[in-house]
Parts: structure tokens; sequence; C-alpha cells
DNA sequence: CATTGTGGCATGAAAACCCATTGTATCCCC
DNA sequence: GGGGATACAATGGGTTTTCATGCCACAATG
């Protein structure tokens, strides 16, 4: 695996009427430098309320990564296949690739938009090999994120004087 | 893990108006020698009332050892997955890179100074495979903080004239 | 012809960059 | 060993560039 260049940091940024945002340009620069796309990959998240991103290149690794877990588990479980193609399914068709344009902004798609929960803030977090994407909100709701990343969500809200 | 380089020695360093401080020649000089950035990683510390500092490449492998640890537990603990994706988030989502410029010099991102504690005086603690930066009040009022580390840190207050 | 999605431009704020100055430690030569 | 010169480190200020975002114009669609 090792990726070198790993997503971090975290940023809030506004959606538009049009459903338009941009992505950080801290984070466009991994995107760029792991590949030569202006692409991302937006999914929803396995386990959060929350959009999960990454550059296309990542999109390989993981299917490869999925391929290899598909042969562990094989000899062992005769579900493996079936979790496996159910898992492919997941990682592909429930995904979508978005460009961005030139000043870094992406069109939020509807479907990504309301699995997201997405309104009219966007929250990135970087995770290292991928970053999300949030609704505020839906972050500071959820009890199961520690809460020092709650203190940065409500950090970013108050520099933007959306402080609640 | 075993890196080659290691971060030792302290220092204190001024932070200006813009929130611009130097970092110390001889941590750099680790920085470039574990890899070829100019930037350095900065969170919270775990324990204590300061800022964690390191290397780009030293988050690369704190990132691998997060996954193997997942691999490992995976098995056994169903909440295994859960709590990769909270350490991944403390880990990269609640850290800021930040490159120095020509003179060795960082901005300290606001939410860092903050949770930091840092007002006008940056303290520089090497702890090996990472380092640390302290308010040095904040230090010398800490318990936990044993009597020879604060001497350290009342000698290069002295040193620039501002013993208390 | 109205409406909706895209791409390009303009703006204000913030961050990165460059240059200059000071202080300090080091080296060399006398 | 002393004194001066030199190199490097740390800091201060000003200027340019980049970023996020609002706005508008055009194209595609129904």
């Amino acid at each position: 695996m090792a990726l070198e260049h790993l997503f971090q940091g975290s940023a809030l940024n506004a959606v538009d009427a049009k459903g338009r945002v941009s992505v950080p340009a801290f984070l466009r620069s991994v995107v760029e430098r792991r590949g030569d796309a202006r692409t991302i990959v937006l999914a929803k998240h396995e386990h959060f309320a929350c959009l999960s991103a990454y550059d296309p290149a990542y999109a390989a690794l993981k299917h490869a990564k999925l391929e290899r877990l598909l042969d562990k588990e094989e000899a062992g479980n005769p579900d493996a296949q079936l979790e496996y193609q159910q898992r492919n399914l997941i990682a592909f068709a429930a995904s979508e690739e978005v460009p961005y344009d030139s000043s870094g902004r992406i069109v939020l798609p509807p479907m990504m938009r309301r699995k997201g929960g997405i309104v009219d803030l966007a929250l990135y977090l970087g995770t290292g090999e991928t970053f999300q994407i949030w609704n505020p909100q839906t972050l500071l709701d959820d009890p199961r994120i520690p809460e020092d990343l709650k203190d940065i969500a409500r950090y970013r809200l108050e520099e933007k004087g959306l402080g609640a």
C-alpha cells in the first residue's frame, strides 16, 4: 500500500445554491501529486453519515485490495464470493467521479449530497489515504466521533462566524 | 520503525505578530535528513497541553502502523473498524501540515496556536521520533513535568532576558 | 422561450514569498 | 589567546500570489 502523499488537515467551505463547493487547495495538491487527474471520487462512507472522497489512483488500489481480501477468504468461507460482489458494487457502483474546475470547485451530485446530508456547509477532514466530507452538524451529533474532533468542527464554524 | 535521525535538544523562539516562529535549525536538519520535505506536521499532543510536531515521513509511518493494527485486530474484534476510523481521524484530520520558508519559519495555524496555548514564545523540546512545542509558562505550571525539564525551560527564558 | 447546468471572470481576504537587519557563534589570522 | 571578520540563525516588515466565493454569460435542454 504505502501511498506517499497523505490527506491531512481540515477545512470548512460553503456550498452555493447550485451545489458547488471548493475543494480545499491542500487536498487538491495531494490528488494531483498522486496522479495527474483533476478529479475526485465520491462515495457514501461505510460507517459514518458522511461522504468518503479520494483520487482515481486510490480507487484502483482499493479494487486491488478487495480482490486480495477475496483470495484470502475464499478458501474458508463459502459466502466470500457473494460478499466480494457486494463490496465491489458498493465501492464502484455507489460512487461517482467528479472533476473540479480551474478554480478548484466540484458540483456535488444530488445523490451524494443527500447521502452525505450536505446542505450549505461542507466540512473536509483528511484521514490519510482518503478524506471525508461532512455536514458539520451531523458530525457534532454523532456520538461515535471523538470530542477532540468535534472541537475542530466547532473551531472551523466559529472561524467563519457561524458559532452556534 | 527505527528512524535513523532523532530530534533532540531545546530552544526558545519568539512568535511574531503574524504568528510566525522560526523552527530551530537543528530540528529542521533532522526533518530534511529523514525525507526531502521542508514541511512539518503539527498536532495537539495526546496527553499534554502542547503541540506535537514531526516530519511528513513520520506521519506516513504512523499511518502504516495504524493499518497493521487494524489487520491484526479485525478478526477478533467487531469494534476494530470503528476504532481504526477514530484514530485515523485524530491522527490526520486533527493535524496540519505547514511548510517553512527559506529562513526556516512556519506560521502557526490559529487553531494550533489555541490548542497549544501558544502566545508569544515557543519552547521547542526534542523527544526522539517527534518534538514538542510549548508555551513555556504552561510547561512550568504542569505538575507532571519533572523539575529537571522545567530547569531547562527556566534556563532558556533567562537566556533571553525573560527570567520570571 | 424559459430554465438549468457549466465555464469563465472579478473581488476581497489571507497566505506565501522576498529582502533587509540584527544578533550570535565560529573561524582564522595575527 | 585576543580581536576581527565571516557565516549562519532569528526576526521584522512589505509585496505578490493564491484561494475561496460571488457574479455573469453562454450553452444545452425541455
